[in-house]
DNA sequence: AACTCGGGGGA
DNA sequence: TCCCCAGAGTT
């Protein structure tokens, strides 16, 4: 029996039972796909139902504010995917009768869609024969054939790409890319694999060679850049506060925030009122004007450190528009303000 | 080809 | 800590 095969064996006795495998309605498993770009199921399942519920149709999405799709899709990180989301939804609603492309040509041209999700939804909706690599297949590949290409560069791309494509099945193509993915998510995981019970061990050349925890290889990078966010946490008499959004390119972009300013260290009570941002915002200057957290509050994203301090300025009028308290919570936030709106209690 | 975009879970 | 997660878009 060939590798598709015993495969797709392998899955049907040991898949997970997730929701979006019940059905092929392409809007439903391009929201899923979409929400698991690069995120664990189990942190994807409940943004899966909340987006379902709230917009059970490609319509209805398309019909709603970008405000609303961001704050639902508040916590769950890479909020491109939301923007893009609701571009698509309203591309696909208003230009294509609410109908998505049925093929992988077609639908990789969907903003927010790239060969993986359109692999995905093409063979899964479909029935196209398109690989769908994901770092899931990238790893089972690189061991069961112990392939030393690094997967992040672009040889290594097209290698595990072309691999895959000559794998599938023809006959089963959305079994297929699924068993694949469940298998490394499941059995071949990255750490700790189950190769004792792997029915593929025996012809597995990282096994075999003993290069399991050597296998797949990647190209590291990342510089860590630290930041020094100042939050101007406004509280004025008559209840409100001041937020603001995030605009142009950057982290958070549409989210929204306290009025930031940024210091090239950490700052001081004397030299943050010195900042020219500052200066803007106390034209009035507040009553009151206090640290929140001494120890700058670490957060951590993947290119960046963000050190976090937040400053209440109690005053009698806000120097610009307002936001009263009972509102903030409607607003999409970054996890970081999030966090201290949770402890701090307006 | 390199960089950027979040947040969380597991070892 | 470090690595990785059902990647895509921009420079």
């Amino acid at each position: 029996m060939n590798f598709a095969k015993r495969l797709i064996v392998w899955y049907l006795e040991n898949k997970r039972d997730l929701p979006w495998r019940a059905t092929k309605d392409p809007y439903k498993v391009w929201l899923s796909e979409i929400i698991l770009q690069q995120t664990r199921v189990e942190q994807g399942k409940p943004y899966y139902f909340k987006f379902l519920q709230a917009f059970p149709n490609v319509f209805s999405l398309a019909n709603a504010s970008e405000e609303e799709v961001l704050k639902l899709w508040q916590g769950l990180g890479y909020y491109s995917r939301a923007r893009n989301l609701l571009y698509t939804a309203q591309h696909v609603a208003f230009n294509l009768g609410g109908e998505f492309p049925n093929n992988h040509k077609n639908l990789v041209k969907l903003k927010g869609v790239g060969d993986y999700t359109a692999s995905a939804i093409a063979s899964i909706c479909f029935d196209e024969a398109q690989a769908a690599v994901d770092g899931n297949v990238y790893r089972v590949l690189a061991r069961l054939f112990g392939i030393e290409t690094p997967t992040n560069s672009s040889a290594g791309i097209k290698q595990f790409r072309n691999l895959a494509q000559e794998l599938i099945s023809k006959d089963d193509p959305a079994n297929f890319n699924q068993a694949l993915i469940e298998f490394g998510s499941e059995q071949c995981k990255p750490r700790n694999p189950l190769c004792n019970t792997c029915p593929f061990s025996s012809e597995c050349v990282a096994y075999n060679q003993n290069k399991i925890a050597q296998l797949p290889v990647k190209l590291k990078k990342l510089k860590v850049r630290k930041r020094h966010f100042n939050y101007l946490v406004f509280v004025s008499e008559n209840g409100e506060t001041i937020m603001e959004q995030r605009r142009g390119k950057g982290i958070w972009e549409g989210l929204y925030e306290f009025p930031l300013v940024e210091t090239p260290a950490e700052a001081s009570v004397e030299n943050l009122v010195m900042e020219a941002g500052v200066q803007d915002y106390f034209s009035n200057s507040p009553k009151e004007f206090y640290l929140y957290n001494e120890i700058p509050i670490v957060h951590k994203l993947t290119h960046q450190h963000l050190y976090t301090k937040f400053w209440i300025c109690s005053c009698e009028t806000l120097p610009a528009q307002g936001v009263r308290f009972e509102e903030v919570n409607k607003y999409p936030v970054p996890v970081l303000i999030e966090n201290f709106i949770d402890t701090f209690d307006l």
